[in-house]
DNA sequence: CGACTAACGTTAGGTGGACTAACGTTAGTC
DNA sequence: GACTAACGTTAGTCCACCTAACGTTAGTCG
């Protein structure tokens, strides 16, 4: 079983996610608002448009953001052009979050790739994207 | 964000994890399922020994094992030499169960990586043994 | 031999990520 | 005006993973 790409896929995930949640969760946050406060640096977007570069499902990002929102890191506003949308936008509270968080990720990295060299987690990413291009449609 | 190794990593194990969770339905399986009735071909061994090599926690197994037990795939009996513990033993069936699981989780694998040569499958299974060895004690 | 600690298994519950289904409003097309 | 699709929301599920508390049993120690 060890010996399963899968296996060892998930199990490395696991950990990966074990670190994300215990870091984040030591400033009062989760994997979800830093994913979208990082997308949203890139400038302000409709709730499904986030939903679609992020992964996050439409109905789970309704959630964060009520979360995001209330914490003042970014605001949700009709579109005047369209009134089926919102359009969320990052604030200045929000950009500094984001750094914060930013600068834990990088660190979670670190941590996690601890056993490799550089060239090999250059290689890592590298198949990683790879395997990422093959699931495109997720 | 997609530059980052854990992002890459869980993205990839959701995806590995969404292709094993609809091929072991198939079946009515999950990947619990697989992972106990693989470490069952060992031998027979206690409940606490089985969450040791599976990784599944104590409060899990006992869950797993009632629905292993129930379709017939396992066996539990008090041990004599212990009143504390259980010996868990794989059946007839669950040998086949374990055959059968095991050929969709080879086909699994085959499907995740088809983006990748054989070389770098390999290496793939080498980088990601080497972090799971960093997170040794999980 | 009783007190204490640890192992074992069970029950009950939680978290986070990911997902489904249904609904009401709005926009675009025919 | 009817129809379809997009948008956002609500309510819920599933799975892997995890914590806490409890009762029974086993081993150690004074």
């Amino acid at each position: 079983m060890e010996h399963l790409p899968s296996w060892l896929l998930t199990q490395t995930a696991a950990h990966a996610g074990r670190l994300v949640t215990e870091r984040f969760a030591e400033v009062g946050a989760r994997g979800y608002h830093y994913r979208l406060l990082e997308t949203l640096l890139g400038g302000p977007a409709s709730q499904a448009e986030l939903g679609r570069r992020t992964g996050i499902h439409l109905s789970d990002m309704v959630a964060v953001l009520n979360e995001l929102t209330a914490d003042g890191y970014v605001e949700r506003s009709p579109d005047p052009a369209d009134k089926r949308r919102n359009v969320v936008t990052i604030t200045d509270r929000g950009r500094e979050r984001a750094a914060e968080l930013a600068a834990r990720a990088e660190a979670i990295q670190d941590e996690l790739l601890t056993p490799l060299t550089a060239a090999e987690r250059a290689e890592l990413v590298r198949l990683l994207s790879l395997l990422r291009k093959g699931a495109a449609p997720a």
